[in-house]
RNA sequence: CGGGGCGUAGCGCAGCCUGGUAGCGCGCCUGGUUUGGGACCAGGAUGUCGAGUGUUCAAAUCACUCCGCCCCGACCA
């Protein structure tokens, strides 16, 4: 296209609202722009990228059997409410009446939809297992949007549901979109891996993250140095120490302590002159209206939703200062295992420890050499922490990296939830009515492109990877007013439209670096410049955004030169 | 929901404290000179100062209310 008639608004300055790179180039780049909170447009050049994107993805879903369908935006409540998210989604689903008065929501996501319309067209075995997809705008009235397209309320989202007759086919749908979404990513030119994962409120029974790997992620992840093992940190398990004996003529006379307004384990520690390590934080709990507190070791800090999933709690929250009061008799900061009246949760970290400290559950005290057992009673015991670096392997017992990653797809096992509790059952060959086994595989289209984004740019600006340009090559003539240079720049970009090039000519009469500004800001992989002087001897420049490299070519010969570059850089991909 | 900040030209900002009717840079328009990494000179256009109410002879400026946006936290696929 000629970059005169284009609307390709490029800026110079950052925006003041923008924090992160990606947010950044692509408001420059002419990409995006705010309608308001959340909520963005996608100008011509973003949408082409999102285009080469959601082309890939169903390549690759549609290769892996997988049929693409579009569902509602709108949905009404009593969809919800069968499945019973209406009361569980909390304040992400957008609810609004229509005119009649009745009740709908925005889909933030499509188990609900999906399973609606299979339930009443899938009756026997013999249409099973089915794949169904969709590539749709989502909403999801996020607390805090930010970060420009990665956090979001409306995006783009494609959303796959898998339907078997068994496990076994459940697994092998599972593996199937696993192997697509590698493919996907790779494809797009990324940086990525797929880690363990928590399943939060779509529930299921494992689920993996994509995460591409970025320094500005909003995820942390935990990866193995020696085995293939990889996790979300929130899901990263940490092993169950090897148990040490414990001997009970080690036990100390347990003591209580005046420890005025000493509250924090920081506090404690220099007050009482021992070692964070020494000491066993309480924390209370509140999961969905009961008290729990959970053990754990000083230095450590509390997973919440290894909490929230032990108790197969819907939610789980730091317990506020009244609750603590009724909780364990004494404000915040003193809460202890001994005398306690609600369940004990002793995190693996404290398992082996003896003589430790403790709050008193009494305002200004502390008690030391307190001992499991002796001095109180624990309801159960497991893996309740965060895990550290210090933390070994949970699969190899060797060293393990932290990283961070943006999450770009996840991939899950629904299992039975929805197609239970909204009967999704079919006939299977002895006649018997069986539930419909379930998997979701989703992947955020406008957090991909961004998350590619922060991996590919420069000072300048954004560097495509092929796969994902919106134009391949842009076509500079140095001076317009150059009758030579501009009958030579007309002749490549015609001939490169006739081979089906994706070319922008920069026909605008501006001084050269501005057009080279813009398309490095824009990113076009190729730059073919055509100036005065190289093109006296019948030669052209060839400039490669991504490592800078700059090489004439005869006139002749750099369509083809263009055509075999950008033909071997889709082909790295595939 | 708690804490903080901001709202003035298309964009980035100054002016507000100490009230007197709005300015800078970029961009935009016209003319000229330029022409290989965001040119220069000359001229020009553009503002319900987020909205409302109040105080005052007079409000961008002071007060109150509302709205919007952003940041930190809580929460979250």
């Amino acid at each position: 296209m000629r970059y005169s008639e284009m609307f390709l608004p490029t800026g110079r300055e950052v925006p003041s609202d923008a924090e992160v790179i990606s947010q950044q180039l692509m408001i420059r780049a002419g990409m995006i722009r705010k309608l308001t909170s959340g909520i963005y447009s996608y100008l011509p050049l973003g949408y082409l990228v999102i285009r080469k994107l959601e082309q890939i993805i169903r390549g690759e879903m549609n290769k892996a059997g997988a049929q693409e369908v579009h569902m509602p935006m709108v949905q009404p409540m009593e969809l919800w409410q069968e499945s019973g998210r209406w009361e569980l989604y909390g304040k992400e689903l957008l609810r609004f009446r229509d005119r009649h008065d009745h009740e709908y929501c925005l889909g933030p996501t499509h188990e609900e939809v999906i399973t609606s319309i299979v339930r009443n067209d899938i009756k026997t075995y013999r249409q099973l297992p089915r794949n169904l997809y969709q590539i749709q705008t989502k909403f999801r009235d996020e607390v805090r949007p930010r970060f420009g397209v990665m956090r979001c309320r409306e995006f783009g989202m494609k959303d796959a549901y898998s339907f078997d007759a068994d496990e076994e086919g459940a697994e092998k749908s599972y593996e199937k979109m696993f192997v697509a979404y590698n493919n996907i990513f790779r494809r797009c030119g990324l940086k990525f891996r797929p880690v363990e994962a928590d399943s939060g409120s779509i529930g299921g029974k494992y689920s993996h993250e994509f995460m591409v790997m970025a320094e500005s992620g909003e995820d942390a992840m935990v990866f193995c140095e020696k085995c293939s093992y990889a996790a979300n940190l929130e899901k990263a398990e940490v092993a169950c120490p090897e148990r040490k004996e414990i001997f009970e003529d080690d036990w100390l006379t347990m003591e209580e302590i005046n420890t005025p307004d000493v509250r924090t384990i920081e506090e404690v520690s220099t007050f009482l002159n021992v070692k964070p390590q020494d000491i066993v934080k309480t924390l209370i709990f509140d999961a969905d209206g009961k008290q729990y507190a959970v053990l754990i070791r000083g230095d450590h800090e509390v997973n919440e939703i290894k909490v929230k999933n032990y108790l197969a709690a819907n939610e789980v929250e730091l317990a506020s200062d009244e609750i603590i009061m009724k909780a364990t008799g004494s404000p915040r900061g003193f809460a202890g295992p001994v005398n306690i009246k609600i369940p004990i949760l002793l995190d693996y970290s404290v398992i082996d420890m003896v003589n430790f400290v403790t709050g008193a559950n009494k305002e200004d005290y502390h008690f030391k050499n307190v001992n499991i057992g002796r001095d109180f009673r624990i309801q159960a015991f497991a893996d309740f922490r965060i895990m550290t670096d210090q933390d070994k392997c949970p699969r190899c017992g060797s060293d393990i990296k932290f990283a961070r990653g943006i999450e770009v797809g996840h991939v899950f096992k629904l299992g039975t939830k929805y197609s239970k509790a909204m009967k999704a059952v079919f006939l299977d060959k002895d006649g018997q009515e069986k539930v419909m086994i379930m998997g979701c595989y989703g992947i955020g289209i406008g957090r991909t492109i961004a998350a590619g984004i922060e991996q590919n740019h420069d000072e300048n600006g954004i560097i495509w990877p092929m796969p994902l340009a919106p134009y391949q090559v842009i076509i500079t003539p140095v001076n317009v007013n150059e009758e030579e240079v501009m009958k030579a720049a007309e002749g490549l970009y015609k001939s490169m439209l006739d081979e089906n090039i994706e070319v922008i000519f920069d026909d605008r009469d501006e001084r050269a670096g501005v057009k080279f500004k813009d398309a490095d800001l824009i990113g076009i992989p190729l730059r073919v410049v055509v100036g005065q002087k190289n093109l006296v001897q019948g030669k052209v420049e060839l400039k490669i955004r991504k490592n800078g490299e700059n090489k004439l070519y005869p006139l002749q010969e750099i369509v083809q030169q263009v055509k075999q570059i950008i033909l071997q850089e889709l082909q790295y991909s595939e």
